[in-house]
DNA sequence: GTCTATAATAGGATAGAC
DNA sequence: GTCTATCCTATTATAGAC
């Protein structure tokens, strides 16, 4: 189905799509108007209503290709096999390769998740960007309590534990300007998140290790 | 410094600023109106701009009062001393005490990060922020790198790390609906912020230990 | 300090021609 | 599928009475 969603739209509606995500990244859901869009796809602001509905959807629209973007490449990786501890770090080494490849993804993502009051709980677009996420996390925690039963992660509660690593690891791409000046380097230059991921892997590791 | 912004504005000047810091918190800058500021203060729109001039200036002086409250506790909780693994976590569990506290501190502070495209980045209100996020990062980076220089944490990249732990210990806190679905609880209940204090101390503890 | 009134603009969305 | 024209509402901000 995730397939079905990411070739089951004309070519201007992925058009639109390309366009509506950088924008809605860069200013949040509120912060974007059709007319801006429509102008970097180089339509009139009308055309838009032709394709999807409504600004909701447009935005729900984005952000379930995002998410089913993300989670066949994760879900993929962890199915690679290998133990735990294998498998979780090519997770993160994964999500850190998809996040630091789509500068628009992980800004997208956080505000999707801060911006749910903005939109309807209900409808089948919510109800989309629902299945796509738990799609996501719920293998990641699946993989905690896995690792946790085979004795190689210490005991943790694994809710908690997949919380702060999406943090950890979505955090830094989605830190703009901030993490710009702390590092002293754009954040999505080769050198950084190869620094990123490095470290990242370093504190996953030694943070769930079973103490010997 | 930190202190005169503290005190000095009058009431209503701060019954604005308690009003509106929700209301960005929950919805960002574009999707908050000075007519939703207003009602909810229960004076007119116009009034407002006696006591802030734009609308930048009243986001702007928001997120200075949040950068400022919680630098004040930081680098309270610094100042009182010990090895510098016993100095990193007091501060991780003061941040999480404090972002725990104020439900809407963790959204508006990652929102303020994500918002840098959307408001100018030059002027005096631009520079305060700047000041603000400098005095809390400041000593955080250099207490990493203190740990390293005494053999207590592993060898790592001071800068990266502190962009790490910033998503770490403020996301779960601004992550709404996504982490109660996760959690299968709210994120702010009591139990629930034990639990991500003690997790994520754990992680940052077990994840920055020199190894043995 | 707060108000009413107003300016000037932009917002989402629809109707209907082509 | 795209366009122009339009509707209605909301936006930030200012002017000036009280």
């Amino acid at each position: 189905m995730s397939v079905a969603t990411l070739v089951g739209r004309s070519s201007t509606g992925n058009r639109i799509l390309d366009v509506a995500e950088v924008l809605f990244a860069q200013r949040g859901y509120a912060g974007v108007g059709m007319r801006e869009v429509a102008d970097g796809v180089g339509l009139g602001k009308s055309s838009l209503f032709h394709h999807f509905k409504s600004k909701d959807e447009l935005y729900s629209a984005v952000c379930v290709r995002i998410l089913d973007t993300i989670g066949d490449r994760l879900v993929r990786s962890l199915a690679r096999g290998g133990t735990p501890g294998v498998r979780l770090e090519r997770c993160v080494g994964e999500l850190v390769d998809v996040l630091a490849g789509h500068p628009s993804y992980a800004r997208l993502l956080l505000r999707s998740m801060f911006e749910g009051d903005d939109l309807p709980d209900e409808g089948p677009e919510s109800e989309a960007v629902h299945r796509s996420i738990e799609g996501i996390t719920g293998p990641v925690e699946a993989l905690l309590t896995d690792g946790m039963d085979a004795g190689e992660f210490r005991r943790a509660s694994a809710s908690h534990v997949v919380l702060l690593l999406v943090g950890l690891v979505v955090f830094p791409f989605a830190s703009g300007e901030f993490g710009e000046e702390l590092l002293g380097a754009d954040v999505f230059e080769g050198a950084q998140v190869e620094r990123l991921k490095s470290e990242s892997l370093n504190l996953v590791r030694e943070g769930l290790r079973a103490r010997v």
